[in-house]
DNA sequence: AATAGATCGTCACAATTGCAACTAAATTGA
DNA sequence: TCAATTTAGTTGCAATTGTGACGATCTATT
């Protein structure tokens, strides 16, 4: 005998693993945007562009797209974007002159210290949130989930 | 003393939060986008709609928007898409004419049952890749995540 | 050494998205 | 009661993003 009424509906999207990640990973980013935007001005790629040759010092624009997976031309635009405001420099490779090495500017550099220590904080006070357990099995289920990616 | 070839970068993305967050949503989700994408045509705003309407029976396009996180414009051409495809249809309330109820039509309700199939599997699939723990510590981690937004 | 193919970054163009204005309808409140 | 405000959904326009083609350069094969 069926009843129509308690019918369970076919999906959950409350306890769909994708939907919850994307969900979570989309509120967290968006926060976090609001604080290099309001102090700086910075678009996404441009703060991932800004912070991926922050932590690897000398890249090219290709190097970044592949690490922080963006387009190709999403990185071209983001680069001349730091380049406009003196935050990025361009050396072509002697070597090979198809190349742009790309670096932080001094000035760059201190944006990039300075949202790396809001980076911090920001992230010190989400895990203050969670607890010390949500933090140890949220960091551990990343990595479960890294580690079937790779 | 300071010695400058182990200075360490002041942000490792790959220890930072949002980052992985983002990275790991991102990947799901593609992986996940390809299988309706290839299946059914499907873009995914028009696949939450989907997902969202088979879920909850009828809802307004606005309960749609707020519920998936989707502007209501995207709510509005994913809702268009889909009535032109006949798995969706509108009915004009009579107590609040602004409002539009929708609800999938059979033929909608067949490829959302289909897809839900396909998401459990998918879901199932990646889960085993996690092991027990794995999995345990990441529903637990976006369970805290979850608590703290909400 | 010369040709073919691959790679780097950019640009023009197309698709997608978001913002703001709009129509229609309901609600509020003087 | 009826003007002012709010709400639902759509549309035009602008900004953002992705695609494909391109010039320049390098590498591999002969």
């Amino acid at each position: 005998m069926v009843d129509e009424t308690t019918e369970k509906p076919p999906l959950i999207l409350e306890d769909f693993l994708p939907y919850r990640l994307n969900k979570a990973a989309e509120a967290i980013s968006q926060r976090f945007a609001g604080l290099y935007r309001d102090q700086y001005g910075l678009t996404r790629p441009e703060w991932r562009t800004l912070a991926t040759l922050g932590q690897f010092g000398v890249l090219t624009a290709t190097a970044i797209g592949t690490h922080s997976s963006m387009h190709k031309t999403k990185v071209s635009r983001a680069v001349f974007a730091l380049e406009q405001r003196y935050w990025l420099r361009r050396k072509r490779d002697e070597a090979d002159r198809r190349i742009e090495n790309l670096e932080l500017t001094p000035a760059g550099r201190k944006v990039y210290a300075d949202l790396a220590k809001v980076a911090h904080a920001f992230e010190a006070e989400l895990l203050s949130n969670l607890g010390p357990h949500g933090e140890k099995e949220l960091k551990a289920g990343l990595a479960a989930l890294e580690a079937y990616f790779r």
